[in-house]
DNA sequence: CTGAAAGCGCTTACAG
DNA sequence: CTGAAAGCGCTTACAG
């Protein structure tokens, strides 16, 4: 498939430049070229010179392959996204890519579940060692597998943790959130409020799922199991098709609670186009405070999750993880950011 | 920074598992544990079995680096995106994704500018020298430098492109589409249309803004500069700004050509705010055809790019390339889809 | 079909 | 402060 290629920089004269390229051109030994571009050693002000200067002259950059191969790391971190389509993630891996690269450290972006290999189950970056630990978005269900497979490789969840607490996570308290969210639409008067769920492999899914049961209890309202939708994902199109299928019960609901802004957003949509009004005829609530979410028409009434900062906090649990220590999980905070479509 | 780890995956023991730990217990050689995990040579089938029997026992994977070093490739491709937050890019990564895994290979992921180093001008990945070649959605304008640097490294541009033609791209006629749009907004019997342009490093943006002109001229409607409003990027909140600098003229335009379905939006967003009813006051044509384009209120009157194609044709031209071909670069087809905001 | 050995490009004790 | 050499874990001629 691919042509062969030497790893170095080629100058025009086609030739791999490499560390004994710099050295020989500087006089030195190799090992006195290594102890300049790391620092790593004292070298004397005259010979560090002369290596920069050949570095500079020849464009030398230290091979990846090689130094990871002798450091034990290559400072690399693979970010595990359920869906690059939804915004949530997108913010959520720019706080990761932000404290990440502040460190040096590239990131290694997988799909998952599409990018797990099938016969094992991980994403082929995993087992081939690539990568010094790994944040993950995803659904850690299927991959405990892969994650039990290798014992020192550092894991660290986003948003999504398992349950256990054997895995570092950085998370909001979901279930708290989702029932703050009912609880509202319960204060406006609400008692037929619908949940639009998503994948429940997710443990975020399941207990903004018990929260939302949990608020309705509370409040003394028994629970529908028709006004229950669970979505395979959170496309904006599954969001349309959950809608349309609470629009025909007997009895619609008078809001409705979903998980996600992208499920919300297509809830509105299918409900404006069946002739409702958002919120007079039906409240809709959201979750995640996508930067669409005050753009959209009716802007969203929504929990905000500070998507950047997980992604960040995430990326640090991580960091410290790769440094030796054990850090332990962190839980930020959410809020309710009421706006107009409930 | 980080503790040091062998890289290999470790058995319960702690002890590193290499090719040699396999060829120790298959009793054979390591070239010839080499050959069967490669499938490189024959192997007589008894030994074969061996061979695979302590792969599976040891649990054992290559290395990536030691492979790569050998090899002479690390199958990892360098993805440049200019922002994560539009779905326009996330979608074409994932045509990019689609392609280039099921050849084997990962993708790094690096924001541009953003992720370029100071000093050097690129990625660090870049010149590490960890990828076989570079997928760029973002301006190539501050990479040329980091482009000449290193001749061996195969770049191919996706949607922008560089001018001299030198790099392989895949991308749509941007200049006929924005054409196409204006003259749709002139043949609706508006006059005086806006364009809300996005930074002009990017040929696409320069291109869009030529359409724009060419289709003015064509009509004979007299440029007015008042009219050309150009943001910093494609967040909804720079629509809205340059969509309130357009309300505040002495004479406001009746329709705008947005060159993204997310300045189009933030526009419609601030149209709104300000009392003026999307399309009967004023008109708004968009660029990309985001899957939120159809389920925004108003649905988006826009140029279809298909982005997912779009990242899927720039991934194999790279693969192309690095199997030694020289392709050329492609022009995929744009469509204007009506739709309620013109 | 199989193995011993060189080599990929680095880093890092070990001597001096 | 500096160098010779071993070693990281692979792949691949070269012999047999």
């Amino acid at each position: 498939m691919s042509e062969k290629r030497p790893l170095a920089a080629l100058p025009s004269n086609g030739k791999a430049i490499s560390i004994s390229a710099v050295a020989e051109q500087a006089g030195v030994s190799i090992a006195t070229v290594s102890r300049v571009i790391n620092a790593s050693k004292p070298v004397s002000a005259d010979t560090r010179e002369r290596v920069e200067a050949a570095v500079a002259a020849l464009g030398y950059r230290a091979n990846a392959f090689a130094r990871s191969l002798t450091r034990g790391e290559s400072r690399l971190l693979l970010v595990l996204v359920p869906d690059f389509a939804n915004p949530f993630y997108s913010e959520t891996v720019k706080g990761v890519a932000s404290v990440v690269r502040r460190h040096g450290y590239n990131i290694v972006l997988a799909g998952a579940p599409d990018a797990l290999a099938p016969d094992t189950g991980a994403p082929d970056a995993l087992y081939s060692r690539l990568v010094d630990g790994v944040i993950s978005l995803a659904s850690l269900h299927d991959l405990q597998p892969a994650i039990r497979d290798m014992p020192d490789l550092p894991w660290v969840a986003c948003s999504e943790f398992v349950e256990d607490g054997g895995m570092p996570h950085a998370s909001i308290d979901h279930g708290q959130a989702a029932l703050d969210a009912v609880q509202y639409l319960i204060n406006r008067g609400h008692r037929r409020i619908a949940l639009l769920g998503a994948d429940e492999s997710y443990v975020w899914a399941r207990q903004r799922h018990a929260g939302y049961e949990a608020a309705l209890k509370r409040a003394g309202i028994p629970l529908d199991a028709q006004l229950v939708r669970v979505a395979r994902g959170t496309d904006y199109s599954l969001g349309m098709e959950a809608a349309g299928a609470l629009l025909a019960l007997e009895s619609p609901p008078t809001a409705v609670f979903a998980v996600s802004d992208t499920l919300a957003i297509g809830a509105i949509k299918a409900f404006r186009r069946a002739g409702r009004r958002v919120p007079d005829d039906i409240a809709v609530v959201g979750f995640d405070n996508i930067p669409l979410a005050q753009v959209f028409e009716p802007a969203l009434t929504t929990i905000a999750q500070p998507m950047f900062e997980l992604g960040a906090a995430a990326a640090r649990l991580l960091l410290e993880r790769l440094a030796g220590g054990h850090p332990r999980s962190l839980t930020l905070q959410h809020a309710l950011v009421v706006r107009e479509s409930a």
